[in-house]
DNA sequence: TTCGCTCTGTGCGACAGCGTACATACCGGG
DNA sequence: CCCGGTATGTACGCTGTCGCACAGAGCGAA
């Protein structure tokens, strides 16, 4: 029910898989395992060991980071234009954050092991994980100010829009008291804002069902956060020019 | 007059630089160049292409993300236990952040074309950094969520901490402007601050020369954050062996 | 239908931090 | 020794968010 769209045929790619070389992508391919993830599933919690990795094709997934043991915060959201896991692709075998499905819905799972012997032995995998990491540590970075200056309506405008765009859908499941942890303030404070979104007809939402009406107030409502983190992924080519000019 | 201590005799060592293999280490020396940084120095600038990277030996390097082209807001503090320009070694050649020089000392630099060659051409280097920018991750999603859940005083107290371990001194030059930058709220916020702290006895400071008095007591003042991002470097061995567990 | 649970809405006092303005203290140079 | 600039201290009203408490409202199961 939280995913009610999960039988459409979608093109089931995942960006960083989609943008491998086909060779390199056919020797991953028998590493990979389509499975469903099911909303409040946690893939991992911070320090435990990273089992698999998932490259979401239709689902969502966000990273929080716990503080004081109770107190949640968001500070990145993976759907298919990325991975869960970027840990290990930076050598380390233990989880930093906890990972929540946060939208259900498809993924490729990759157990570690095997993961680390295709990211040495493949380039173009590492280079687009690599470049993934990066976009992730600029989201992260982007959360950090955000967090610290924009307030609570545009903050949750900005996260509405997020979601929208990895799940490719103006539709999710999401109640207030979930949007309180993601945001890390209260869930009155969830209730508020949102009140004052579907007053000015932007989003409707009925119990847990939020539906976007307006996406264009939606961005006017959010902070610049969400056009800035938007433009970097967008454009990530160009950066990718500069970086390996004269090669590849 | 920013740092007294500019001609002390150090080991020199940059962290990364020394945890790789002697060989490895003696290819890169040829493209190093030492060089001193000079406060408020800007290394990078967002958007900007990354022109060199820099290993701080004596020196203090501050990452911070701009806001609506005014606010600013550390995100990451570099010492020696790091390099600046991760996102080169990531493969993306624009920098995300201004990198500022915090605290005046000594690197050794290398120009982007050759750091990416000798990136490409080294395993243990690509070990480091990336065990490094993990690090630096993590130091990242702490901050976020610090910037969130903790008052000023606390983060204040955590801020000079890291200084601290960085510089590997109890003194050092900092206006409550300048810190007023970094923690990203009002110079007022820091004064009012630090002049608890110092009716404690846990630090002194006489026109930005800040002195540490009581690194226990600062310790106890300064939120939990300042005690996981040390335990997680600390423990980064450890973290290691269970990434690369059977294998180098 | 009715009960019970979850989700949402509202009220209220407390307070940290904001923006602004201005006062004092320190330091080096002429 | 005095002057100017920089650094620090203090005051004050404002607003966003907090913590808490409780009142509706929708939905499913009995």
């Amino acid at each position: 029910m939280s995913s009610p769209r999960s039988a459409k045929p979608q093109p089931a790619a995942n960006s960083v898989l989609a943008a491998l070389p086909p060779g390199t992508y056919r020797a991953l391919l028998s590493g990979l395992e389509p499975v469903t993830l099911a909303f409040g599933e946690v893939l991992y919690e911070p320090g435990e060991p990273i089992r698999d990795v998932y490259f979401p094709t239709g689902s969502l997934v966000s990273l929080l980071t716990l503080v004081e043991g109770r107190l949640a915060l968001e500070v990145g959201l993976v759907g298919r234009e990325g991975m869960v896991g970027v840990a290990l692709a930076l050598g380390i075998g233990v989880s930093p954050v906890r990972a929540l499905v946060q939208g259900s819905g498809t993924a490729l799972r990759m157990n570690a092991a095997r993961f680390r012997k295709e990211l040495q032995r493949s380039a173009p995998l590492q280079r687009e994980l690599y470049r993934y990491t990066h976009s992730l540590m600029a989201q992260i970075t982007q959360t950090a100010a955000c967090n610290r200056f924009h307030r609570v309506p545009a903050r949750l405008a900005r996260w509405l829009l997020m979601t929208r765009d990895r799940v490719r859908s103006g539709q999710f499941y999401l109640t207030h008291e979930f949007l309180a942890h993601m945001l890390g303030v209260r869930r009155v404070g969830v209730t508020e804002a949102a009140s004052a979104l579907q007053r000015r007809k932007l989003i409707a939402y009925r119990r847990g069902n939020i539906t976007i009406l307006d996406h264009g107030g939606l961005e006017t409502a959010s902070c610049p956060c969400y056009a800035i983190v938007k433009h970097m992924r967008d454009g990530r080519h160009k950066a990718r020019s500069a970086a390996f000019a004269g090669r590849a």
